[in-house]
Order: structure tokens, then sequence, then C-alpha cells
DNA sequence: AAGGCCTGGAGAGGA
DNA sequence: TCCAGGCCTT
């Protein structure tokens, strides 16, 4: 069962006797372990692949697991012979995993089943509200403010209470309020997901157990970026009760802990000692993807951190190529140089684009890079960008199916009812605000009532009603008819189209229609397709949440339709050279890396009225060590010795992480930039591959 | 006063 | 790229 394994891997898949703790570091293997532990749990163990869940942070990585499990049991079958019941496994997101909590258990915390799920934006527009401000800076902070608050697990109050100064008193208040809103609404954020279920079972024990009941092993993938809720689920879920014994693999790396800004703490590794004393931890050294000189780098590198488990990854690859350090004399000069030695090393080594990265510590690194690029004709992809998700047109549409869903949904209600546009304006809203905020009611449900007709001109309430009844047709139909249907007379009724072409240039309207068209689509085939058909598909899974969406009706759907992203067209893989940010290249690896900008200030980052606590330090080096471990097989360094800002250079210093890797004193770096114009350069190397580099489009 | 254009500056990002 | 703030229009 266990082979092709190596024996510190074979050991964390087979350890069952109680909780276990795998520290997996860069290039280990660790979705192996997690993908065979399951089969391990299934075939060997006899578990049912309903009582087994694996979580993730991203539905990528989800996915990617499903996949890897589908592949792994493929032609498996029960100990009966039947066919496994893979569907059954719960291999999703903790957000997925909170809203299928949160959907069952609703009445326990106080919200009707079809709450509405808000994002970001929507929050930001709420708290924005209360501050009174439009200054976004300020109100991204209180929002992350609020954030960290809730996913430490402090309430209002205890916020409130607890304020150091003005600013921080300040954030609580609009805490409180907005927690407060947000349950006029019946509506929950993405942290809510976490902390309500995590809540509920902390006081329920029936239902705690019930869950524990329901999915008795957890295996929990990158461990080390889960927060203090995240934390305490996990412990409620997993932690063991009077009736059952603790059941959960966590695998992580604390030396690539690079979240702590969004609230994750490296205390839950430690907190899993204390609170499981009988904890065994494993730990995978040996790794499958660099050179030695590029582990030794990184080694020397996260040496400087203090430990909080000791680890040291080994490989059995070769030396391979040393490390380039190379300092530029501006960032010009930096992205001149690295597309050129990029295109150079491409040509000595018959690679492909796709096996170089270009990694950097803050987006807007990349403009330049992406400029020279482009000039040269190399193509490249950009990782991250604007989800889908986020996109205006998917917006809007979502807001009407989350009014469809719960017209207590206030945001979504006035999203829905301005855009398109149908004759109400802000003093229409206003009176209508004005009006729920009195009775205590939600705007769709003030609208609707006696009393708001003496508040309004005819010509106000008239497109009002009209809307709202056009709604609540929509909200019976939703719930019966096939969402195809329903959808269809949505998008009917409201005009949609026309409206992108009059509210936008040609080409945007164009573009946004086609987004439209797209989701609509995405939607009816997740609304329609039965289950029977699900049956025949290669995985054994149907859906990147782990949970059946297939064959719901429309209402079923828009509830869960926040969390989910449209992985399954299969995103093309161009040959492309990456570029990422340090964040975003978690996880994967490349063949050749550029690791660009490496200076003090930009990593380590800081920023003028930040103090660099130890703490911050430590997690900038995680960064670097992230870094450099994405490399499989050669790794280049730069930094510049002068950088532009505003209308004056400055000079800089190599990053402290540069000495840190120890490296052989080099040979004086041998000038390969002759006195040439990097233009002139790039023109004499494509003179010298004589196809002009190969052209595609980036 | 309000609005469009340009220039400069910038942690990181998923549910 | 995106956003803000300054400056130049109307």
């Amino acid at each position: 069962m266990t082979h092709g394994l190596n024996a510190a891997q074979s050991e964390a898949v087979r350890y069952l006797d109680g909780p276990c703790l795998v520290l997996a570091g860069a290039g280990s293997g660790k979705t192996r372990v997690i993908t065979q532990k399951i089969a391990h749990l299934i075939e060997d163990k006899g578990f049912e692949p309903r009582h087994i869940a694996a979580v993730t942070f991203t539905n990528k990585a989800a996915k990617e697991m499903q996949e890897r499990i589908g592949k792994l049991m493929e032609g498996k079958t029960t100990r009966e012979g039947k066919r496994l019941p893979l569907k059954q496994l719960t291999v999703c997101t903790f957000h997925s995993l909170g809203v299928q909590i949160l959907r069952m258990e609703a009445e326990h915390v106080g919200l009707k089943p079809q709450f509405s799920i808000m994002d970001s934006d929507d929050c930001f527009g709420l708290i924005q509200e209360q501050l009174g401000t439009t200054d976004k800076k300020l109100i991204r902070g209180v929002q992350s403010t609020i954030s960290l608050w809730k996913n430490g697990m402090v309430d209002p109050e205890t916020a409130i209470a607890q304020a150091a100064n003005a600013d921080e008193h300040q954030a609580a208040l609009v805490y409180r309020n907005y927690v407060a809103t947000l349950n006029a609404y019946q509506a929950v954020d993405f942290d809510d997901l976490i902390r309500l279920p995590a809540e509920l079972f902390a006081r329920n024990e029936t239902v705690q157990l019930k869950w524990q009941n329901r999915l008795r092993y957890f295996l929990v993938d990158e461990y080390q970026d889960t927060n203090a809720c995240q934390y305490q689920l996990l412990k409620l879920l997993a932690g063991g009760s009077h009736l059952r014994a603790p059941a959960f693999t966590a695998v992580g790396d604390d030396d690539q802990a690079i979240y702590g800004w969004r609230g994750a703490t490296l205390d839950n590794l430690r907190l899993l000692q204390t609170d499981f004393p009988d904890l065994k931890v494993v730990k995978l050294e040996q790794n499958y993807r660099s050179t030695v000189r590029i582990l030794e780098a990184a080694n020397a590198v996260i040496a400087n951190n203090p430990k909080l488990f000791d680890k040291k990854l080994w490989s059995e690859h070769g030396m391979g190529d040393p490390i380039a350090i190379n300092p530029m004399n501006d960032e010009e000069h930096e992205a001149e140089s690295v597309v050129f030695r990029l295109s150079a090393h491409k040509f000595e080594r018959r690679a492909q684009f796709r096996d170089y990265a270009i990694l950097y510590r803050g987006n807007h690194q990349a403009r330049l890079f992406e400029q020279i690029l482009r000039r040269e004709r190399i193509p490249y992809v950009l990782s991250g960008g604007q989800s889908f998700f986020d996109k205006a047109e998917i917006k809007d549409i979502c807001a009407y199916l989350r009014l469809i869903a719960n017209p207590d949904d206030d945001p979504a209600f006035i999203r829905a009812i301005t855009t398109p546009r149908r004759g109400i304006g802000n003093t229409t809203l206003e009176v209508l605000g004005t009006f729920a905020g009195q009775a205590k009611v939600s705007l769709f449900e003030a609208a609707m009532m006696g009393g708001i007709e003496a508040k309004l001109q005819p010509r106000q309430l008239e497109p009002l009603r009209v809307f709202c009844e056009s709604m609540v047709r929509l909200a019976d139909r939703a719930a019966k008819d096939p969402a195809t249907v329903v959808l269809d007379d949505l998008m009917e009724g409201i005009h949609y189209e026309a409206y992108l072409y009059d509210a936008f240039d040609e080409r945007q309207a164009q573009s946004r229609w086609t987004n439209t068209l797209e989701f609509l689509d995405w939607l009816k085939r997740k609304g329609t397709k039965p289950e029977a058909e699900a049956e025949g598909e290669a995985t054994g899974f149907d859906n990147a949440d782990g949970f059946g969406n297939e064959g719901k009706n429309l209402l079923e759907l828009t509830q869960t339709v926040a969390l989910m992203s449209m992985l399954e067209g299969r995103e093309e893989d161009p040959d492309a050279v990456r570029l990422s940010t340090l964040h975003a290249s978690k996880g994967l690896e490349y063949p050749h890396v550029f690791l660009v900008g490496v200076e003090e200030g930009i990593l380590p980052h800081c920023r003028e009225d930040e103090d660099m606590g130890d703490e911050k330090i430590e997690e900038e080096r995680r960064l670097m060590y992230v870094g450099i471990t994405r490399a499989q097989r050669s790794l280049h360094i730069s930094w510049c010795k002068k950088r532009k800002r505003a209308r004056e250079t400055y000079s800089c210093e190599p990053s402290r992480f540069i000495g840190e890797m120890k490296l052989e004193e080099a040979p004086a770096p041998k000038d390969d930039m002759p006195a040439m114009s990097p233009k002139d350069r790039l023109g004499a190397l494509k003179a010298l591959l004589g196809n002009g580099g190969k052209a595609a489009q980036g």
C-alpha cells in the first residue's frame, strides 16, 4: 500500500494511533502523504469515504487533491467489490466546510438557511458607511483590523474594552456595528464561515457530536497557515470528545509560514503539542525538487530563524549550478538584464519558457519586467490578477441571485435595484432606507410594506414595486423550476446586455457580456447536470468544493456561488515565463528561478512608519526561503544598487538574506554585459539565435 | 467647483 | 496594474 514512499512518508501515512503532525519541508511530497493517507484509511482501515475530510485553504489546492486521490484510487473497489463512493469524500476549503455546516445548522446560530455570504467588497462598503469617509486606506485598515479580531476570536465588546488608542477604539465601535448590520442582513462574511461553526460547536455538544460522527478523520493541508478560529474549529471537530479519541493529521511547514498578516499564527503549531501531548511528529526532510546547492542556501538562510522544530532538507540530486548573485545598477538595468540572461540561459539549456519564473516581493515590481518581456516578444503569464468573481458584471448577477435567495440582503438589494438603472435613484433609496430603519425591516420588506406609499411619489413607488414583484416571482420559481429556465427569465427581465452596451464602450461591453454568458453557462451546467452523469467521470468527483452542487435548483446553487471558483475550465498552459509574487509562488516549482529585487527594504520589506520587530524579519526570511526553494535546477538572484523614487535616485543595500545564504566565495562576477545599451544586447542575442526570439504572444 | 488627464508611488491575497 | 493627488480645463 505504501509502496513508492520513503520511510518518513510511509510512517506519516500509516500512523493512526493518535493525532499526527507532519512537518513537510519544501518539495518533500506532502500532497502525496495526504492523498496516500486517505487511500490507506479507505482501503486498509475500512473507513468510508463519507467519514473523511481533507481541508485546504484554496479551491485550487482542493481540486488538485481531488484529482490526485481520484487517480490514486482509480479502479479500486470496496471490500464487497463495489465502486468506491469517492464523491462522498469531503475535500474542500475551510470556508466551504464552514458553509456546509452553517447551512445545516443555521437555526442554531440565529440565521435562516438562505443567509447571504458577503465578499470583502460588500464588507468594505458597510465599513465605509459606518466610518462616513471615502479614505480607502483607512477603511481597508479598519477592515483588516476587524478581520484580525474575528480570526483571533475577539468579540466586539472585548475589542472595545481593550482598545489601546483612539483609532482602535473607533475601529472597535465600527466592529460592533458591523456585526449587528450583518446580522440584520442575514448575512455572514468570510471570517464568520469559520468562526460561527466553531462557536456553535463550543457551546452545543449535541451538534458537535453529530458532526464528529459525520467526519471521523481529518487531514489539514498547509497547517502553518491556520488562524485561531480555524484551529478552534479543527480542535472541536477532530480533537476528540468524551466519546472519541482525536483523529487528525496536520501537514505543514513552519518555515513556510508567510501569512501572518492574514491572521495565521505559528502558535497553532506550538498549541498542537500542548493540547495533544501524545502528538506524533513526523518530519519529511528529503527534498525531491532541488539541487544540493539550492537546498544548502535555503537551509543556511532559515537557520537564522529561531527553530520551532529542527529540520534540514537534503536531496539526492547533484550539486547543480552555482547560485548567481547579480548586482544591478537600477531597476531598469535589472529588468533588461534578467530578460537577457533568461533568454541566453534558455538558449544554452534548450529549455522552454515555461521552465522559468521571475519572482518578486511586491506586485508592482512586475511592471518593468512585463514591459521588457512584451517588447522582446517573450510570452509570459502573470500569476494572480483579478479573479473572475471579482468582476463587476459577475457581481451584478450574483447580487440578483443573492437577493432571490435572501430578500433581507440589503447590499444585494441596492446593487440589483440600481444595476441596470430603473428609475430608482438615491433619493428613493434614502427614503426607503429611513423607513426600513424605523420599521426595523429589510429594504425589500419595507418596499412591500403598507405605509411606504405615503413617503414616495407614485413615480418612485411604481418601479420599486415592479422590481420587488418580479423578484418575488423569480424566487418562487427558483425553488422549483430548473435553474436554466429561471436564469434565462432573469436575464431577459433585466435587459442586462442592453445595459452593458449602453453604459460602456463597445469593447468593454463585449468583454463583459462574454464574461456574463460564460458565468451563466457555468451556472446552468452546475444546475442541470444529473447525478447519474457525474458517476462516470474519471476522478469520481464533480466539483471543486467537495460537496455535491450538481443537479440543484437555482436557490440551492446560489447559496454556494460566493465560495466557488470556476476552476473546471482547465486553465490553458502556454509555454510562457511566469511572473509571480513570492506569496503566490508557494507550493509551485520551476526549473529555473530569477529572484529579483533582493534588497534591504524590499526583501525584507520595510515600511517607513513601521518598526521591524524580530517576528516581522522572521516572516520575511521565510519568504526568502520560499523563494529559494521554488527553484529546481538554477537560481539567479539580483539586486539593484540604486532605485528611483519620485524624481531622485537613492542607493540600496543588498538584502541581509543574500549574506545569510553562505555562498562559497564566487569568482568575481564575470562581466557578461558588454559595453552596449541593453537594447543592443538583446538585439545581439537575437541575431545570435537567428530566429528573432521566437515571438509569441504574452 | 467639478471633472478629466497625467504622473508618481506602491507589501502580500484567498475564501 | 491601480489609485491618489496635482494641475489644468470648463
